[in-house]
DNA sequence: CATGAATGAGAATTCATTCAT
DNA sequence: CATGAATGAATTCTCATTCAT
């Protein structure tokens, strides 16, 4: 494809990963402003001019590192999904598990640099774009999830949104606590608590 | 009792007042590190200067706020309980109430506010300091009123710092969701769904 | 004099001393630019504002000072002097011990002080103007001083003011040391070796 | 040996030599508060922020700075003494000459711009620790020179603590006066009166 | 592709001075 | 006289971005 005679075969994928990988680190301890392209070259052992010769600007960065952390986590969703077998019951608990896997692939650095996302999508346009669409998708899922539950229980499917925004909003609660509040949750708190959580939406109507 | 030397009275606790409050709207819209000393000022129509008369650094407005912020919850909380009555289960109810009040005292500043601290507590010690008070004052709150539930109903305290962390994280989520991903909620979600989630929470053993 | 029916008797001249001393204080440990008109306003007990009453700009405060400092100067020299009767030799240790009496009213934070005043001088010409002044009166009355020993022993005063050039240069020198290198000089330093010093600066001709 | 990525060659080593150089200048007009990172750099011709790049803060340059001129005095002296011949006389009056060198390569920048160093050793514990390090090593070299001229007379060196004291402080304070009360000194003053200075001090002991 | 110097527009912070009370 | 808030210019330092090599 390349219409390069011999030359150096592009490295760029790879370098691309490696900055984005080192801004997810660095702004797992400083916040996004005060990850800065010296401290993230540093950290990805590269000379800051580099970085603009493979990302235009900052934010362009801090882009393609959402789009990493979105795009992993579908993945995990996919692969445990698929692994849940088709009881409904069991796929909405796969959802949650694949969640709340702290300490799996999404680690500590990922966990606090979601939160950091998240406040970056308080006030950039483009990262609120990239983080609605992903609540938006887990939401949809979560939904989905739900609404078959009910199905299955020959329930009405009435209020599987706003059970979803629930489960939801638990597991992004989580991740809020764990990085910004660490040790305050319980130790293994989140998957069981969680999925107990789920199963308790899910009960008969309970007069509110 | 030094009558001697009257002049000018001091007015550093309203503009101190007034300082956070400008800090807490341009900070909703901007983030903390792009709520620039001349915004707040702007915000606050106050001279750049005068910020740094009555505040240290910029960083101390950003603790007065947080310090705000929490107390206002305490207070809106000891209110809501109070009129909550004796049951146990209502004064839970109460509890979420009074947190999810989003259209109450609790602004859309303040919770697109509250999102950003938590991210600034991700690196800012002195931050991550009083968020996580907040947080563990809340959960042992919330865990307090939900043992009291399960002890009316005769049943084993064992899980209710798993239940509070749930509630918890769901009412701080909720707040995220809402800041940094607006519209994709359901409207009204809040509080009725998070009273079913304890409802399901408080529910028997459900096997996990 | 004062055309003021009754009211408070102005305590001008004391405030002025307060402030001044103040500066002294300051100055000796921060250096001038560091020494900001609120440190000397705490300092010396003070409202701000009110150095700037009975001072116009904060420089004029800095020349009251090194007038005090000379003034003082003066006047000890002017009791020594007095005091050591009438022979040209006594006299000349007379002042040299007037100088370097660090242990008296030439305490360390006036040491330092001077010092710093001295750097000012570099840049500051009304500073420059009172230091120069200071120093050209030291050296005019030890090179009398030395002229007389001089004559008493029948030679020639051509070397006289060489030698008080050395003479103060030396006193001047020490303060510096003492104050910027505190603990290099050997303790008892300066009164003895300057009085051995004198009297072999006006020893026979050396063929140098 | 790394081979690969060749890049721009590094001119950090002479970029911090002109930043020095231009703290030199600037500092012996205006003193050191007052030498502004603007004013550095217009008068290196470079652009502010670059002044950041090379160092870290401005109190590096006046580090630097210090260094450099302890180092080149260092140097100058070594040549002198190495000049001077075996005699003890010699040498320490190429000790004086070696310092008093005001018109060599000891031009007037650098004597005004000591000065100033001295003046910030009273605050800067950094710079006092660099300039005591300089007065004491000044110190320690002019004892052991007194010393061997004290012992090539057979005579105690008990003194010579003493003497070598006066000799530096002679030669800070003709440095001081220089700067700060220029015009004050006799021309020609320095080499000969100090060089009479140091012979009238290894005079046999005089009473005091 | 890679390096690292260079730029310049802000950023927080400081502080002498003014002035309403 | 005294207080302390208010101003605004100046200062150090930061940092994304550019670009010569």
């Amino acid at each position: 494809m390349s219409s390069r005679a011999v030359g150096r075969p592009s490295n760029t994928a790879e370098r691309r990963e490696e900055i984005v990988d080192a801004l997810l680190s660095v702004m797992s301890r400083t916040g996004y402003e005060q990850a800065t392209i010296a401290l993230i070259a540093r950290e990805a052992g590269l000379a800051p001019g580099l970085l603009h010769y493979h990302f235009q600007t900052k934010q362009e960065i801090l882009i393609a590192l959402v789009e990493r952390i979105v795009a992993r986590r579908d993945r995990r969703l996919a692969a445990r999904l698929s692994a849940a077998g088709g009881d409904p019951r069991d796929q909405l608990l796969a959802f949650v598990d694949a969640h709340v896997a702290l300490g799996d692939d999404a680690d500590p650095r990922t966990v606090a640099a979601w939160v950091v996302v998240g406040a970056e999508a308080v006030r950039q346009p483009e990262v609120r774009a990239l983080y609605t669409e992903a609540i938006a998708s887990s939401l949809a899922r979560a939904r989905a999830l739900v609404a078959a539950c009910l199905r299955q229980e020959g329930r009405s499917t009435r209020n599987a949104g706003r059970i979803a925004a629930a489960i939801v909003s638990a597991i992004e609660g989580a991740f809020l606590v764990h990085a910004s509040a660490p040790g305050t949750l319980p130790d293994g708190y989140a998957a069981p608590t969680l999925r107990r959580m789920v199963a308790g939406l899910l009960e008969r109507e309970v007069e509110t």
